[in-house]
Order: C-alpha cells, then sequence, then structure tokens
DNA sequence: CATGAATGAGCCTTCATTCAT
DNA sequence: TATGAATGAAGGCTCATTCAT
C-alpha cells in the first residue's frame, strides 16, 4: 500500500537520512507498479521528496533501480552464503533451512517483488538484468548447486548434475513469490507459501535420494 | 501459427482477413519487447497496416492483448485438456507426457513470451491477470492435480495434496520459460530444458511414490 | 512580431503544406527569441498546430533548426552565385551590387535573424556552426574573393590578398543585420543600413584602388 | 586581468575576497557556453564556491551578466577614451592605433567573448543591451566618430558623416571577435586578425582621404 | 559569510487515440 | 474498410532560486 507522504510540519525543513528513504521509497512504489509504470513523480511523493532531490542522489530513473538491485537485493545473498558456509549438518537438512530462508526473503520480504520486477524489464534494461543474474541469481544457484554436491559426495543423495537440481530447489520459491506478487491479490484462500514448500523439500529430497 | 483458426473465404487474396493477422503481429511485438514498450506503431507496421486499422477490430491496445490471450492461449489448454481426458496409462507417463507437451507450448512456442508478459502487466491490468489466471493457469493446475489425484487413487503416488503437487509440476516449466525469455539471451551455452524437466519429473516421480 | 495563431474554424480540419508552415513559423519564432529560448510550444502555436505535430516532420528542435538554416539560407547563397557569374560589368561595379543583393537578404530579408542565431548557436551546436560555415560563409567569401580576384587582375584594384579583402567586403553588413536584428529596436532615429553600406562601398572601392 | 581593481586587505588571503573572483570565474564559463546556456552550478564550481554563495553578491543570474559588463568591459571604454584625449598625432595614425587597441580588447582579450555573449542575449535581456550599447558601443562609436571628425577638419579625410564612418572602423574588429569566438575552433589555419586589420585600416584611411 | 539540501516551474519528447477523407 | 495527419496528456530531466543551519 503506498501512504499519502508522512504528515510533515510545513515549509522546507527536511532532513534525508541519505538516499536510502528515497530507495526504501522506490522499493515500495516499483513493487506496487511495476518499474516502468512508475511515475518518479510518484516515487517522490511517496518519500516526501520533490521529485527533483531524486536527482541530487541518482543520475537517472535507471540508477534508482540498479541501486535498489544493490543495496536491497545483494546483501540477503551474502546472508545466505554465510548460512552455507557456516552448517555442519546434513545436505538435506541445509537444503530445507536455506529453502526456508530464501522464501522468506523472496516471498514473504520487502523484496518479493523483484522477481517480478526483473522479469518484466529484462528485455527493456539488459544492463539491469545481467547485473541481477551475475549478483543474485547465479550466486544462489551456485549456493543450492554446492549444497547438491556436498550431497552427492555425501552419498545422501544419488548423482545428479548439480546445476540442473539447483534450478530445481529454486522453481517453486520463484513460483511462490511471483503467485503472491501477480495473482494472490484474487485468491479466495489468502496464500500460504508454507505448505507449498514444505512439500516441495520433501519431495525433492526423497526424489534426490 | 497463431491466427490460423478464423475460416478465410478462400480463394481472393485479401489485403487483410481480419484480426488474426493483427493479433499475430501484435504477438511478436509483444513478444519482443514486452507490452509496455511496445509501441501500437510497431505493431501496425508488423502487421503491414495503418496504425489506425488497429481500431478497427480493437478498442485499445489492452484489448489487443486481451484477445491475444484468448486467442493464442486458451486453445492449447483446450489440446492439454483433450489430451489427458483421452489417457489411458499410468500417471507417472502421463504427468511426463504433459510436462513434455506444456513446454513445447510455453517454453519452445510462439507464446513462450506469455508468462513474462503477463507477470510484467499484471498488476497494471488486473482484469487481463484475472483472465489468464482463470482461463490459464486455473485450467492448467486442475488438470495437473486431477492426474496426482488419479495417481494417489492408483497407489501410485503417495497421499498428497493434489494442488499442491500441480504448482510443483509447474514450477519448473514456468522457470525454463521465463529463463528463456528473460537471460538466455545471455547464456554462454545455449540453454537447453530438455534435460532440466527431465531430471524434474524424474525427482518428481519419485520424490511422490 | 509574432502572431497570435490565424484563427481557424475548429475542430481537427487542418492541411498542412507540408513542412514548410512549420519552418516559417519556427524562422519567425526563432528570429524573435533566439533558439535556445524559444519553446517548442511557440513554434506550434505559431504555426497553430500541436507541439506533437512538429515531430511527425523533425526529428528534434535542433532538426528544425538546421532544416531552417538549408531551406532558407542556402537558396540564397546560390542565387548570389548565379549573378555573379552572369556578371560582364567592372568589378567595382559588381561588388556594389553584391553588397547590396547581400544586405537586402541579410539585413532586409526574413532571414535577417541568421547571423544572430548562428553566432548565439554556434558553441552549443557546433555541427550546426560547421554547416553555415561551409555552406554560407565559405562560399560568400568566396564569392566575394573571387570578385577582387578578378578586380586584381583586370588592375582595378591593386594586389591584395582577396580573402582578406572578402572579410572586409561582407563585415559592414554583418554588423548592419547585427545592430538590426539587436539594436536597433531602441534607435531614435530608425536604423537605416543604406548609406552605411554605400559610404562602406565607396570607400572600400576608393582604398582598393 | 578582471576584478582586481577593489583594494584588497592585503595580507590576510581570505577565502573570498568579494565579488570580484565571482565576476571572473562567470566571465570564464559565459565565454566558454554563452549565458544561457551556463549553469549557475559551473559558475560556482569555476569560482570554487557554492551556488548559494553566488546569491550573497548578485540578485539573479542575469545580475551577474550586468555586473560583468560594467566590471570588465566598462574600464577598457575608459582606457581607450583617456588615449584618444591624450593623442597628439595625425588623425590616420591615431585611427590605426585605435583599431589596434579595440582589438587587443576584443579579438585576443578575456572579453573576446563579449560582442557574442550580448549578440546572442540581446532580445531576451533587452535591459542589458541598452546598457551595453550606452555604457559601451555608443562610447566607442563616438570616439571613433571624433577622430574622423578631426581628421575631417584637418583636411586629412575628404568630407564623410562621422558616424557612418565610426561603425565601418568599428566592423571589421566586430568580424574579428565574432569569428575567433564562434567559427576559429574549425579553422585550418589558425585564425590570425593582425592581417586583416592591417589591410582595414590602410584600406579605409586610403578610401577616406 | 557560506553552504548543503531542496524545490517549483518548465521544456523536450513520446505515444495511445481520434478524425476527415 | 483503411489511412495519413494530428493531438492531448504525460513523463523524465534540468536549473535558477531559496531556506535552515
Amino acid at each position: 500500500m503506498i501512504a499519502k507522504a508522512t504528515s510533515r510540519p510545513r515549509g522546507r525543513p527536511r532532513k534525508l537520512a541519505g538516499p536510502e528513504d528515497l530507495l526504501a521509497a522506490a522499493l515500495r512504489v516499483f513493487s506496487e507498479r511495476g518499474f516502468a509504470a512508475s511515475r518518479l513523480d510518484d516515487v517522490a511523493r511517496e518519500a516526501g521528496v520533490s521529485k527533483a532531490a531524486l536527482y541530487l542522489y541518482f543520475e537517472s530513473k535507471q540508477a534508482i533501480f540498479e541501486a535498489l538491485v544493490r543495496s536491497a537485493v545483494v546483501p540477503n545473498v551474502e546472508r545466505l552464503e554465510a548460512m552455507v558456509a557456516g552448517w555442519r549438518g546434513s545436505a538435506a537438512d541445509l537444503l530445507r533451512t536455506l529453502v526456508q530462508a530464501i522464501a522468506r526473503i523472496v516471498v514473504d520480504g520487502e523484496v518479493a517483488a523483484f522477481p517480478k520486477l526483473i522479469i518484466a524489464e529484462a528485455s527493456n534494461f539488459p544492463d539491469l538484468a545481467k547485473l541481477y543474474r551475475t549478483a543474485v541469481i547465479e550466486r544462489t544457484l551456485g549456493l543450492l548447486a554446492s549444497i547438491v554436491r556436498r550431497g552427492v559426495a555425501a552419498g545422501e543423495f544419488r548423482p545428479t548434475d548439480p546445476e540442473l537440481a539447483a534450478r530445481l530447489v529454486i522453481a517453486p520459491i520463484l513460483f511462490a513469490s511471483l503467485w503472491k506478487t501477480c495473482f494472490a491479490r484474487h485468491d479466495k484462500v489468502p496464500f500460504d507459501p508454507a505448505p507449498l514448500l514444505e512439500l516441495h523439500v520433501d519431495t525433492l529430497v526423497k526424489g534426490l535420494a
């Protein structure tokens, strides 16, 4: 939901903590309307600033989007990588944990709209697509592949192409994210990704065993 | 091939058979650039027609999109339903066959861009999203759910929520479609969905057993 | 003076003879305000068209300017060249005639504002400056130099660098043009270029003898 | 050198002596880009000062321009007047000397861009044009006219309208200044005003004799 | 005195849509 | 039926100008 700008006393006083507030506003607006359909006016209003103020911190509309990817998405990937690096249990358990962690980010988190955003704008902004692919997708898939590889090495899983398996792991999470951002609005019973992903991990682990 | 269904007088080479050619052009253009970024100029030029001519058959840009969904996607669903209705083999085999059939449509077919298109525009055109959901997604998921149900009833699969399982079936196909339309352009080795989907069915059937 | 758009019945009917009307309007507006300060809104209003209509015929504001140079200035140079080519009298007489002809174009004519325009925008639009220089200035100077050369050869003038002399011929005409477009507005006695240029030719011819 | 007139306390290296440094910066920037295309940001950066600081000394962008005319141009006129007042030689020699003096200012000097600037902005800033005309042009023309008058009175020149003759004197200098600021950039052989002006004075003196 | 931060107004450009023919 | 010509409504971006500090 897009707020009507936090009421501000009056006049000029406005201390912008920095670009972060603007990015937060942009995240909300882009999530709601998509990138192309978002007007900079909307972003500015959402942030409680003038349109021109956006250009104090960003060179263009697209630059805002790119900064958003870097600031809001990439850190999450790093958190996931740290989690995997420190893991000591079985590959299956790690898979389950990771799936839930990713889902918390990409289905329930504030960046839930990103997959949709990137998919929508990939062809119009190839640079952005490449950035997202390199900085987010490939790193996440690599993480998942490494787990599968670990499971295969440990005899937990049957021999399997880890790159393909990684995509199988991601696919239902992506599905859940997209469902939520595109269709959940009209669901009769509210969409709950948890049982879906539980069944997903169950089935996948069993299927890979 | 789109737009070949409506019977045409045969014989006299018309200037314009009707809306079908326009839709075919729109499909090509929308697939290339996305809906929002496609200019009606482009569609008209691709169809070899004046821009104004589009308005002889369609009320608006969005109406073209909607007609496209109806004409290009819905028939595919009907073909799939027919295939399932006539099936006599095992649920697992049907699943495998159906996955391949869906992938042929949605990954290799000319409507491969539709998932991306719908995802991109769902929030801007809620009516369209609802139409696609009702006419395409839910029918396809229902189809898959019925197969799962059949497999469970036959003892082929362990007891499983068929609605959830249906989503698990679809997810990697959707992934493949989106990958192809959004990222495959920059793949170093050309993206081949076949092995991914094979592994998918293998794993899923095993996991559901 | 910029008119308020010739009253037009009402509604949409408008037959633009072509880009010429737009260029004529642009000439008036640019002459009045200069290129940078002219808004496309003004040009459109002056032409009695919508702003968007300008883009049916020209790619950008600058393109309008360039078209203006080509269409409104270059033909004049060609007329001058023809006049010189056909001349049979003395060099001094030709000089006098040519000075008057140039002045009629560049001081009294509708393109009187061009020297000012080009001078004002030369640094902002180097391409345009180069075009004008090549297509107008150098050709005109070359014309004048050829006359001087002819006069020197005929013993009418003392030996003189024709390129330099050509610039001396032009300078007062340019002065008159600029004075008219920049300062004449506030003259107490209306500015009349004729006696100035007469004295100019007299003095110059005598000085070159 | 601009902005060196107002006495400064001597000794303590101040952060900002006052408006002079700002004007010097403005002169450089305006000369480079022209008035309209110069951003106050550029002027401020060139002066090593914040944009807001400009408003401590000047009311508006235009006010900076006006101050520039007064501070950078007018003193030059006064110097010329002093030179003429003290002259004891022939009118022809004075003419020659004065032409060179003016050219040193307006072709080679740091105010070389002023004619172009004034010409470009005359219609947008009529007040400025009037100021320049009164404070610079008319005084300089008056100076030249007085010399011509002197030469006519002394029998050195034939009877001639001194006001017109003054304009003939100025015209090639103006030409040289404009050529340098607008077109010299693309000259194949570097533009040298000296021979042009030498020929100018020679011819003119001979023509007026 | 000096500035960082912010803004309002404006301009070029685009595009879905319409109308006269 | 079909179109060329035209437009209204926006949207991204710029910049002179102004406060609070």
